[in-house]
DNA sequence: GTCTATATTTAGATAGAC
DNA sequence: GTCTATCTAAATATAGAC
């Protein structure tokens, strides 16, 4: 099998940091275990960035920041894929304790647009939450996918307006 | 590594087909060919589900149509996650023939939604069809990373309501 | 703490009996 | 056409020198 499968591998990864492959387990454990850190890594960054978004007064406003702020961590270098789909379906398929990690990372996400939707005073708060971030999702996967960081830009303009146009 | 990466191995398939490991080069030379072999199947299968829209008169029905189609699909068995956003995750970091097939799949959908939403008169017509097929892989990933059929329900019903909205 | 060498495990692929 | 046994390659993991 030729470049096949290509997940990542302790080869990659302690070419990467420019060591050699068997000083990664004098860090860790197991391969388990920096992913694990790895995930942890990028929760804490999400929480940070949500926590970020309190520094606008409006809900409407937070929201729209938060289009903008996930356009810039979408328009990462292409070969890496959509970086949360791409975990979402790595982790999606364990059975420990990571299988619930991506489901966790996404709810944080939605909680939190649902909490500014009911600022608002929106009743339908959950559904559009979980709109905007699908909606972030997806746009997300077809740009990384068709390599074409205009996709990303045109529709988050596009969820900005129609942040704009709610009650 | 307990079960950490968890692509699929012929070892699996073989399991779910229930045939010995062995077999499965009777019929395909390399796993790629086996691959190959699945992503033509999928395209096909896709082809054919657009053409079977022409059966309605009016794009717009045609678009709300494939909303219902794409969610019936989409409310699969949840443990093998989004079927379109894995088959891109997988394929997108590959060097071969197979490379483009994700967003040549992508770009099937994306151009046929262009078609209907530029025979409803709208000039935005590739906007509106990115933002569609980037809410259905959204919300496919959510619904699956989620473990949450409704999800993918209201959110089908809410893009419903949405092409009715537009003139 | 960092490195080399090597052991272990797993997945892809082949050979040959039936 | 189907199966078992086995080979090879690659990735995870460990041992031990420095």
């Amino acid at each position: 099998m030729s470049k096949a499968s290509e997940r990542t591998t302790l080869a990659d990864i302690a070419q990467a940091a420019d060591v050699p492959v068997g000083n990664i387990y004098y860090y860790f454990k197991t391969k388990d275990e920096l992913v694990g850190a790895v995930v942890a890594a990028y929760t804490s960054d999400l929480r940070a960035r949500l926590a970020s978004f309190d520094r606008h007064r409006t809900p409407k406003a937070r929201l729209k920041d938060s289009c903008v702020t996930w356009q810039m961590s979408g328009s990462l270098p292409p070969q890496y894929g959509c970086p949360m789909g791409t975990l979402c379906s790595e982790l999606d398929k364990r059975d420990d304790d990571l299988e619930h990690a991506a489901a966790e990372l996404l709810t944080l996400s939605v909680d939190w647009a649902e909490q500014q939707f009911r600022l608002m005073g929106r009743s339908d708060a959950r559904d559009l939450a979980v709109a905007l971030v699908a909606a972030n999702q997806g746009i997300s996967l077809l740009t990384n996918t068709l390599r074409d960081p205009e996709l990303m830009s045109r529709e988050s303009h596009r969820l900005d307006r129609w942040i704009d146009s709610l009650a």
